[in-house]
DNA sequence: GATGAATGAGCTTTCATTCAT
DNA sequence: AATGAATGAAAGCTCATTCAT
């Protein structure tokens, strides 16, 4: 119950980041949506930066655990990978169809410049939080690759790579469109098949029977 | 001569916004890099939007013109979309390997919030121009489709979509890099394989002699 | 046992008010200080007001206590003004060497700006500990100057306010030395051969045999 | 003309700053008593504390000049000594009689808390001055010392700082008064006669023809 | 055209104070 | 008596924008 408002806030701040970005969010406006004064806000975040890295700690965390969850079921790296796809799509309803990768993705400062100890960890911790996701994708590539089940021409990291900015960007444009944009000519649909689709591409030349 | 120094704001505005992205980048640090006073932004752009505004509608054009200028010269679709990948990396370079991307995504106020008649159009012509360059991919890959040399099970604007947003991802990273970030574990020519081996990945059935 | 919570309180307000001064210190350091809560500091006192106000009575009354008592023990007002000098100074060493007298020269809000009544009586409370010690300090000077032992050409108000005045300066500075300030050329035994030379100065004609 | 508007800030800030304290001065406030914006401020100086430095550095190094020049105008210590009471009662004078000495006594966070190295230039600059008004008091003293004309059983700084301690009470008490305390018994004169009594306590045993 | 001093709305942040437990 | 989460007024500070020169 205590930890309670805390987590409102963060919601609220996950829900607020995604719909205008880090910047253009307002203190205030977080509080309101979590149902809390702006004081509070500041009680248990040092401040809006704190606040930010909070949110994508918490993100990235989840994310994690979900995937070492969800990817322990199944020793296909095939099957691990459309889970992957599957988790995010997830978590993207579960946040009231906003998608929060935007979130992941805002420029942070260069860890110099912080100054309290407190967030420098948090920084840090989000930088292992990153490195682990990364390496949860390029382990089940490598993993693939050694099986010959995965294309062993480029390196774990680089496919890692395109799966991922290909998600994002098709997640990223399949807001706009919730939000009006008309020129986004596809459904979630289509998002779905398109990143399945994606993911064969790169399937390598044994073929599981 | 008189457009000169207007020039020389936009292509200071690239530099900054790339650099720190358009919440953060302030007026007097564009005016300094570009060597103007900050009155003279406002002497040529009604705001900071419009300033934005004017850079992305820069941006496009450009990159536009370069695509046609470039995909006239062939009629493979599959060379035309290896030049294409090319004329990213070669403005990533013009622009002292600023990665300008992030401009080109950088969240826009709804039309309808703005007032100015002026800005309405430059924005509307940037959703031209935005509109042009996806069309430009695909038709690209819808034209390869019906010879046969793409893959079909996708719509066009998805396989468009999958290019730019690994492109994006990769760049991105790549940058980051180059600020210092050890974690990014390739180099700019894993950049240009991985992109090329990618557009390889959507062949279709039918090959080329 | 009841007040032993509000004492500890007063205390630790002392040495937070000496360090930092009444506008920087904060409730909760004075609180955390005491080893109570935030909260039990305004159960015992209305506001910070209320807390500083009742810091400087405590002070002005043990001091007035310690001189009355000090002072009864001799009749000559030179030994009586070197005692008061040694009060000064064991009570600086009695606060942990903190020089508490910037306290009681806080700036405090015109009495007519109060609205409690409580606040109004311990203000008031003040100003005649204030007068009785200025009263104490008077008497002395009078009666030895009444008896040709203390310089009669200046009023005893002026006598005291310049002996206080300059004790106070020579202790602050003292205070600056122990904080690391460099450039303060004296030590404590400077001080206090400096106010025993001081308080001779002011000898009258008559010399006691 | 250009400098008008800042100096217009440092003046309004050092009548607030003394009728009210640092701390409980504000920004706006002392814009309005200047006749500027709260943002003009800002544009003169870095924060608060910026100003608050700017002013002690500006009625430091005005003191040390009138010191300066008016100390070459004589050769006897005493009439230096003299002047220099003078000095202060003029200062007090110019400054609708306001008693700026508070300003020069608010506490400074420690140098090593500054991060800006314009504010820690200027906190060393304020150093300095305070280090030269000492030496000017101390060069007088000492020269009078070893001419036999003040007494010398007092290092010269001590001297220094009982008169300065002795004129900044009696000084900050004469302005309670003006503000309507009632308990402070002596006049503007009373204070010229004291300080100027006190400074012939000190002298030595030769006695200038 | 060009400058930069000047403005002020709007934001973050602080912290005394309150109050449910 | 005692706690500390919660509040919100009040302040400092930023920076796009204006305007006299």
């Amino acid at each position: 119950m205590k930890k309670d408002k805390q987590q409102m806030i963060i919601k609220a701040a996950i829900r607020i980041f995604s719909r205008k970005g880090y910047q253009y969010a307002i203190i205030g406006e977080i509080a309101k949506d979590a149902g809390v004064s702006k004081g509070l806000v500041h009680f248990y975040f040092e401040n809006k930066l704190d606040l930010l890295l909070s949110v994508i700690l918490f993100l990235s965390k989840t994310i994690n655990e979900m995937i070492q969850q969800k990817c322990s079921l199944s020793k296909d790296p095939f099957v691990k990978l459309h889970m992957m796809a599957q988790i995010f799509q997830d978590l993207v309803r579960q946040n009231e169809n906003l998608y929060w990768g935007h979130i992941l993705s805002e420029r942070l400062p260069d860890i110099e410049e912080i100054k309290s100890k407190k967030l420098k960890k948090k920084y840090s911790e989000i930088l292992d939080e990153t490195k682990k996701m990364k390496g949860l994708f390029d382990d089940i590539i490598h993993q693939g690759q050694r099986q010959g089940l995965i294309d062993s021409s480029l390196k774990p990291q680089m496919i890692g790579q395109i799966i991922r900015g290909a998600g994002q960007r098709l997640y990223a444009d399949l807001e706009l469109k919730q939000k009006g944009n008309k020129h986004v000519g596809y459904t979630e649909e289509d998002v779905t098949s398109a990143i399945h689709a994606l993911l064969d591409k790169f399937r390598g030349p044994k073929i599981r029977s």
